[in-house]
DNA sequence: AATTCGGGGCA
DNA sequence: TGCCCAGAATT
């Protein structure tokens, strides 16, 4: 009994959020996980203290394997704390391949809060450009300006300060505090999730708040205090190399022995989720309007995607449409108003482009027009050149990508 | 508690 | 296609 109270006195004081309740998705699990057969609930609690060394045991497991598997990435050469949070927001629902680039002309163009702090928010989305969920390069650039006037310029040690930030959550926050300062916070994203839930065989749904809870409190049970910061990054790991999604190949698991999915030959059924992604169906035209060597963008605004980038004009409709039909929206007739005789050409049709939730059918229409008309007055006019200058969705970089292959052929 | 925010890689 | 990725904010 000795280790779990060190334990858990240990991390009561670490942890606000650490209950003493040991809960009976617990024990049940630990019961799971030992391979013991067990018919009562305080039998179950009888065999607690052997299920703490286990755990112990699997954290140690973890640590061995990670320092052998571990991928040497940039990220882990740096123990300043603002470089960890910069990597950390990129790789926010993003894989290593897709996000180092990105990581590395970040923090060559910004290589400190107050160089951060100091720029333009365009310039920041810049840098973000194609990466997707915008939202979280102007978080950063807001809790930049933040961390200067609350935290005179250094990035905060403590939990509650970390937090506080805008775009850094419960995951993100207990990453910074354990990677940096050992500070022992259990990490919980979707590799930790998959760990944990094939580890224990626990079927409680992962994409709600209970199961968010139940396993963030696995997570600090599971974890070895003394070596929070390594072991957060094992587990990790272990998710994204071993544990993985598809296929993964148990044998060669270091775990293999305590896996309770493995065990009960299940672990693809792991972990269990509540909802399924729904997408709809949106409809844009995107009007590239040349009058004497520049054209006009548009800034998209809030409750949508791709605020804060830069587009085109666009019209959206409800339906498929071609050309014919969208010039008798009102909505075209309105953007080409006093533009006198139309010079288009239909350059890109029906091109289909799909996002999370949403699946985006698109066309570009090149339009040359002999007057500027009014209507244009509510956009932002630019030099044809300078249009790759703004930061534009993935979406309108391949059609200026195009625009440029036709130029030079 | 449920939705929404991108884009890319994989089977 | 469907699923998932070093999640967070909003409603």
């Amino acid at each position: 009994m000795q280790i779990y109270s060190f334990l858990f006195k240990w991390k009561k004081n670490c942890q606000p959020n650490f209950k003493k309740k040991v809960s009976l998705q617990f024990v049940r699990t630990v019961y799971v996980c030992s391979n013991q057969l067990v018919a009562s609930f305080e039998e179950a609690k009888k065999n607690r203290m052997s299920q703490i060394e286990n755990e112990l045991e699997t954290s140690r497991l973890l640590r061995d394997w990670y320092r052998i598997h571990k991928r040497e990435l940039p990220w882990r050469e740096s123990s300043d704390p603002y470089i960890i949070w910069i990597s950390e927001i990129i790789l926010q629902q993003t894989r290593v391949a897709q996000g180092m680039d990105y990581f590395l002309r970040f923090t060559e163009r910004f290589p400190d809060v107050a160089s951060l702090a100091s720029a333009e928010e365009d310039e920041v989305l810049k840098y973000w450009q194609g990466l997707g969920y915008y939202s979280r390069a102007r978080n950063l650039h807001a809790a930049a300006k933040d961390i200067m006037e609350r935290f005179g310029g250094i990035f905060p040690e403590r939990y509650e300060d970390v937090i506080s930030l805008k775009g850094i959550g419960e995951y993100t926050a207990a990453a910074i505090v354990s990677f940096v300062w050992n500070q022992p916070y259990p990490v919980v994203d979707g590799n930790v999730f998959r760990v944990l839930s094939r580890l224990f065989a626990v079927d409680t749904p992962i994409d709600t708040p209970k199961g968010k809870k139940a396993f963030t409190e696995l997570a600090g049970l599971v974890m070895d205090p003394r070596y929070a910061g390594q072991h957060n990054q094992a587990i990790m790991e272990l998710g994204a190399l071993q544990c993985v999604p598809q296929n993964p190949d148990c044998e060669a698991c270091p775990l293999k022995g305590h896996c309770a999915a493995y065990g009960a030959g299940d672990v693809q059924i792991y972990p269990v989720k509540q909802k399924k992604t729904r997408t709809r169906d949106r409809y844009f035209h995107y009007l590239y309007i040349i009058y004497k060597g520049k054209t006009w963008l548009s800034r998209r605004k809030g409750k949508d995607i791709w605020e804060g980038l830069y587009e085109f004009p666009l019209i959206e409709t409800d339906k498929a449409m071609d050309f014919a039909e969208l010039q008798t929206t009102d909505a075209f007739r309105r953007l080409f108003a006093g533009a006198g005789r139309l010079n288009v050409s239909a350059d890109l049709q029906g091109v289909k482009h799909v996002l999370s939730h949403q699946i985006l059918y698109t066309a570009f229409y090149r339009i040359e027009i002999e007057r500027e008309g009014d209507a244009l007055k509510s956009y932002l006019p630019v030099a044809t050149d300078d249009v790759e200058k703004y930061a534009v969705p993935r979406l309108i970089h391949i059609y200026l990508e195009k625009l440029e292959g036709n130029l030079s052929e």
